[in-house]
DNA sequence: GATGAATGAGGATTCATTCAT
DNA sequence: AATGAATGAATCCTCATTCAT
């Protein structure tokens, strides 16, 4: 019974990471399920036995990136007491998360379009997450009041598009390393510090 | 001929308004012919009168606007001394053209994942162009040195962050109007001011 | 124009044809798309600018054939004044309609269980025309009173059974020579004439 | 051993139940091993303990009631000396078979053109005692001659008919009761009585 | 006997593209 | 230029059946 179901969990964990790799490299639509069951090294049909379909097995992939991230982010922003400790805990977990799996970490942020529709706003969000810690910020005064949805764009857009750029081959090495100079970047854009 | 050549002109803009609504609503993959045809008023058939493939409609409508907001952004930097009044402009350009054409707008940042494969990275780049903006400004001394691609991806997407977040209805009103707050907020990032 | 469309209609009753053999002869399920499409000398994705999907194909052979019968039966039924007149120019017809095109005819009550559950009972339905005839018939004394709806199961039944028999072949030579006789003892069984 | 069988015995008829319940809802054709596992508590691989395949499946459960009724209908009617009195237990037995096990008569009757390619005419089948009934009658001059396959089709599909409208809830209540009505239109019809 | 993952053929449907009219 | 039928490859998914455990 533990073989058998250690052997399924291989089986999905090498379905996961054959999609994760085509997702990323050709886009999610542009992937068909064969592709993914070629690389995964199993038949066709055997997918259906592990997710019920191209959606739902795209779907799985990102929500559960995506909510891990934003709990963790919440988590490490919790840890530290003000902003400039805040920021530089949660941008250096998402340097790391992309050093450790760059190809989970790029498919979380490059296909949140796909999916947004789906997510609500607040649920472990890692927008979410970043609103919160800015308003926060600026309710005890670390920071001036200002436009917040402004800022939280600015500064997740931002973060984000570190890992795109990094994605096309402009920035080199591991990125985790960039993580406190962007920090120290972003809390300055936002007057703090 | 001139009215012959009105109309067939009337005719591509149609399809190309009705592919924008449908490749920003769906997605390109996700958008077929048929889809564009019937929006536009046309023909299945007549599409190919005026477009190769579909994947060449898509690439025309995103590098004409690509290059165009790349030139404009060239331009209006080139028109400022300083980096205040550079970014500025730069982001009112955005933002402008944004508001008076969201839905194109959207399209070429939403698709340029899609399309980057294809664009040579120093083309009228509006990437580029900020890249080259702050390049600038930290070689003349207007802000302290750092990592230059760092800052950029910050910058830039910050900047296209605003124009999804505002799609994704989390702010409000035009959007020029916040081009002073974010171009004040960009130049502190980076140490200028 | 004119000539496009008597293609397209000639395309159309190809299709049609070569559906009714294959869902005759294999029913319904076991026949795919790619074998009408082989047998009306068309490709495969052409069935589709005819008719939306194999179901649909089967409702609407199903469906048109099953009112048109109702509605004659309906037209000649009233034709005729009394019981005898009315049942036997009702079972000429149907056997008449099968020696025309037997197979329309077999596909039309061999598929009748497959759509029932779509067919509102009372539509140009044939059973409902045969149970308003028998029921005039009982409040017009002709015949006497009893179970309409057991009657009616036995005379519809009846006489659907003698098509499924002949395909079975278990009659042979024209139908329609039959019908007198079908009708006399039909109306000697509900106690008329 | 006893209860090993005992047990198997069981499941077979939980299969074979499931089996039905889905046959005379959805059609041979579209249910799946897999439906018809899942409603009888097994797993899908179990199912070939018990069947060599869905068809052979389907086929046990037709042929083995078809011949029980074709055998205890011949039975019946021997019992009998006179075409009223076979006629009227003939129908007591498919309609009280129908009342002790709605599903099955109905899955029998309604599958037999599915299978009937497979069935010889002549073995134990309804059909045929009803033929050989109505033949002897003819012979021993109880009932005028007449084309004897013709009023065979009349009766069998009256009566079978009769099941079917039940199911569309058509006819009400337990159908035994109707069994002495339906004879005697039977019998009426063929001239007897 | 039971389980359920694996297989791979088959089927419905879509779709970009072509082409005769 | 417009039309829409035709093409056939591609895709998702289903399913009967097998088989290792």
């Amino acid at each position: 019974m533990a073989v058998r179901s250690e052997r399924t969990e291989e089986t999905r964990m090498r379905i996961e990471r054959a999609a994760l790799k085509h997702f990323v490299e050709q886009g999610i639509a542009e992937t068909s399920i064969r592709e993914i069951a070629e690389t995964a090294g199993i038949s066709l049909g055997a997918m259906y036995n592990h997710f019920e379909s191209k959606e739902e097995l795209a779907w799985q992939l990102f929500i559960n990136g995506w909510n891990e991230i934003g709990q963790e982010l919440r988590r490490r922003a919790n840890a530290e007491a003000k902003l400039p400790g805040k920021m530089r805990a949660m941008i250096e977990y998402v340097f790391l998360r992309y050093d450790e799996d760059w190809i989970l970490t790029t498919y979380i942020f490059a296909s949140r379009h796909h999916h947004l529709k789906r997510v609500a706003p607040s649920r472990g969000n890692p927008y979410t997450i970043f609103r919160l810690v800015i308003g926060e910020a600026m309710r005890a005064g670390e920071i001036p009041p200002g436009d917040l949805d402004l800022k939280t764009a600015l500064i997740a857009g931002g973060i984000i598009q570190t890992i795109d750029s990094r994605v096309l081959a402009r920035l080199k090495g591991p990125l985790a390393q960039s993580a406190p100079a962007a920090a120290e970047l972003c809390v300055r854009m936002l007057g703090g510090g």
